[in-house]
DNA sequence: AGGATGATGGACT
DNA sequence: GTCCATCATCCTA
């Protein structure tokens, strides 16, 4: 199953099967790439915690476009997060990239992030890292020639599923995903 | 290793 | 006016 048709189910579903894509930005002529290691579903007007709950608006219209949209908001007034659309258009179902790793571009992450570590283990520091705003809002991220782009990658041997982070309702949902490190012996 | 806190802007009651 | 799908920094231990 590629990316196209795994983005047209719904969220719960599709998320952690995102696990070990990659978001690759080519930005400024700068090259940043991101393994996908940590998601969030949001499923649209089935979820209190989502930003398309109560319908569309000017904000989270990207959610209700076609699966592999970009939605880009402004978290906190500081910081900017990233979802892609998935389900049938006009629903509002989402998936939050939460965290990754940076595989490639890593001295570009670096300077965009300032400092060396953590450059993308939370939704802010990924955008950041991939030099992600909100002019890129409603970005396909399934065109070939976009600017951002989500491209399939290798599945984690291990997957988590566990309570969505940061939220106060529908917070009993085990609906964010993360790729962990398989057991060693 | 973990808890508290300030920054900061938009959406919503 | 209040509530955030956050992050970095500054404490206490």
């Amino acid at each position: 199953m590629d990316l196209a048709e795994l983005l047209t189910g719904p969220p719960e579903k599709a998320a952690p099967r995102l696990l070990g894509s990659t978001l690759v930005s080519d930005i400024q002529g700068k090259r940043v790439s991101v393994r996908v290691t940590e998601v969030e579903a949001y499923k649209g007007s089935d979820d209190p915690a989502s930003h398309a709950f109560r319908g569309r608006t000017m904000r989270n219209g990207s959610m209700f476009e076609r699966p592999g949209t970009l939605y880009v908001y402004r978290s906190y007034g500081i910081h900017w997060c990233c979802n892609v659309a998935c389900g049938p258009e006009g629903v509002g179902w989402g998936i939050l990239f939460r965290g990754g790793l940076v595989i490639d571009g890593v001295g570009v992450a670096v300077s965009r992030r300032g400092r060396a570590d953590s450059l993308a283990d939370g939704p802010g520091k990924l955008a950041q890292a991939l030099g992600i705003g909100g002019s890129h809002d409603g970005t396909r991220l399934l065109d070939h020639d976009a600017q951002i782009r989500l491209e399939a990658g290798h599945a984690p041997e291990v997957v988590l599923a566990t309570p969505r982070i940061g939220i106060s309702r529908a917070a009993e949902k085990p609906w964010r995903f993360i790729e962990a490190a398989p057991v060693s012996a």
